[in-house]
DNA sequence: CAATCTTCTGCTCATGTGAGCAATATTCCC
DNA sequence: GGGAATATTGCTCACATGAGCAGAAGATTG
């Protein structure tokens, strides 16, 4: 297109979006005949020179969601824009907000449901609206007695999504990692935790997030791990973690021995799962966020615009 | 509007905005009636939640000038769009070829046109396009051989301003402040001086801008003016400057004995003219910018976006 | 310079969309 | 609970718009 041409298909879009012309009325206004202004117009808009937002907080990105489904073989993708937003707590809250709404609209609504725990996982039960299912029994996946936080975080959080949807909560009351092995094991021989592990196994759903690995995860904050070990786990190529175990790019456990002393379902057990909805958001999760699409870790991806457009450029 | 009406209107945009999708193809997929879904989508728009920008250098802002029109009495504004724009100087570089798009526009093309000089009108003779008027005599009103710089800045924008049109300049050659009042009166009782001063006097059209009361004051960077000296002058109210005169925000002079020692056509007689352009843009020019509107000093004015919604708010 | 190919222009026509208007549903108030 | 006021819905109709096409203008090549 000439430069003249690029000119007047401005004018011409100026008198149309603001202006809320006609292309007949521009057509007298730029001495142009209608036909013209609509292909100047048209070409404004293959230039990409309009640009539309919906600037909503619960507004989504359906190209990026069909892209994203399009290159990783995603069941489903909820994308929430991040238009207008400021903090990457606003748009944790976003995705939040949308995780909720998937969950609320899934048809049929699934009879046991395993979740994870976390800032992530706690936001969503808030965003529940009361009688979104019809009693579902919500099973903790992974073990998260806090130690040295107010305790009952983990527990809440199952307990209030099950209560919102009129059902009941099972709790894995064990921590998330022991210091020794022999001890993991004595507790994963406990009748009443096995019972919780195999109803965890299978669940119809599954729903968790995933924590980056750095100072700031959940893991630490939690006092399960320390600074230094984090540390050790990224020099050793780990992006972040899911229900408490540590993945690298490559969706390969960093730490077997960790590994072994980390109390919840298998990831394996998650692959095989046919319906596993990862909630991943913000801008230090593109790493792990990357790692659990990458390696099959989840069927459906909830998160942001940003994390979305960094694992399509990827 | 009710609240799952607002939530639906949201998924009705994002189908019709993102998808390309008809209001009946959205209906049928929202089970609604086409005509509901035109109805959500219009409440979608009154309600702000559409935003659509034109991101273009070249791309105005329509609705401002008028709404600037309306509420100051301006003949004309010119708001180009600040969509997508980092630094100060791109947002001024926008406004300079606006300003060189309005005077190219202009009919009938004015025979003598007195300007300024300083960095906003040396980019507006860049951004002009060579044969954009038909023989213009443009004349300097306002003194400004440089001290200190390397000469000639002023004197070139008037020069290429009139080479382009096809033209010729009338250079004003005097310092733009004089430290005695004597020498001043005495260059201005010269036959040349005096004749070029008639001149600007008579100019069909003026073009000029105006410079922020701080230390980065061409007048400063000029030599004319100590970093102490403006310091005074804002104790004093004043805002900024016009041709070289110093006003505050109610368009006084800040200090007449200093305004009698600058050289170069009174704000009066600017304000008697029938075509006077201001190029004022930058967020460090809000409140000189509202000085000049605000006290009739311009006719026209060319600006952008954020300094006219300062203007629009005040 | 002519022949061919390409791009651009003006138009017809089918479809998409908003204004306006009854009919219906909902809310409010006595 | 009844009746009035108000909001919502489904619709007709006129207008706005994009797709598709034939012819004109312009570029390209032998």
């Amino acid at each position: 297109m000439s430069d003249t041409d690029e000119l007047l298909s401005i004018r011409a879009a100026e008198l149309y979006y603001e202006e809320n012309q006609t292309q007949d009325e521009i057509g007298v206004i730029l001495r142009l005949t209608r036909w013209k202004v609509g292909r100047l117009l048209a070409s404004a808009k293959a230039n990409g020179f309009i640009r539309i937002e919906i600037v909503h907080p619960r507004a989504r990105r359906l190209p990026i969601e069909r892209r994203l489904r399009e290159s990783t073989g995603l069941t489903d993708a909820i994308v929430v824009s991040s238009a207008g937003v400021s903090s990457d707590t606003e748009l944790q809250s976003r995705t939040a907000q949308a995780a909720a709404d998937y969950l609320s609209a899934l048809r049929p609504t699934p009879r046991t449901l395993g979740i994870s725990w976390g800032r992530t996982l706690h936001d969503v039960s808030l965003h529940l609206k009361q009688g979104w299912g019809p009693g579902v029994n919500v099973v903790q996946i992974n073990g998260g007695v806090s130690l040295n936080q107010r305790t009952g975080t983990a527990a809440s959080t199952a307990v209030t999504i099950a209560h919102k949807a009129d059902g009941s909560a099972t709790l894995l009351p064990s921590p998330a990692i022991f210091e020794r092995l022999e001890t993991k094991q004595a507790i994963e021989a406990d009748r009443t935790i096995a019972g919780v592990l195999a109803l965890a196994r299978n669940a119809q759903a599954f729903v968790f997030s995933a924590g980056q690995a750095d100072a700031n995860s959940a893991l630490v904050d939690s006092g399960y791990l320390t600074v230094e070990q984090i540390n050790d786990l990224v020099a050793r190529g780990a992006v972040g973690d899911v229900v408490g175990r540590y993945i690298d790019r490559n969706g390969r456990i960093v730490d077997p021995e960790l590994n072994e002393r980390t109390v919840g379902i298998q990831l394996d057990q998650l692959r095989r799962a046919p319906l596993t909805i990862a909630v991943i958001s913000g801008h230090t999760k593109h790493a792990i966020a990357r790692a659990v699409v990458r390696n099959g870790l989840c069927t459906v991806l909830v998160t942001d615009e940003d994390t979305a457009n960094a694992l399509l450029k990827g």
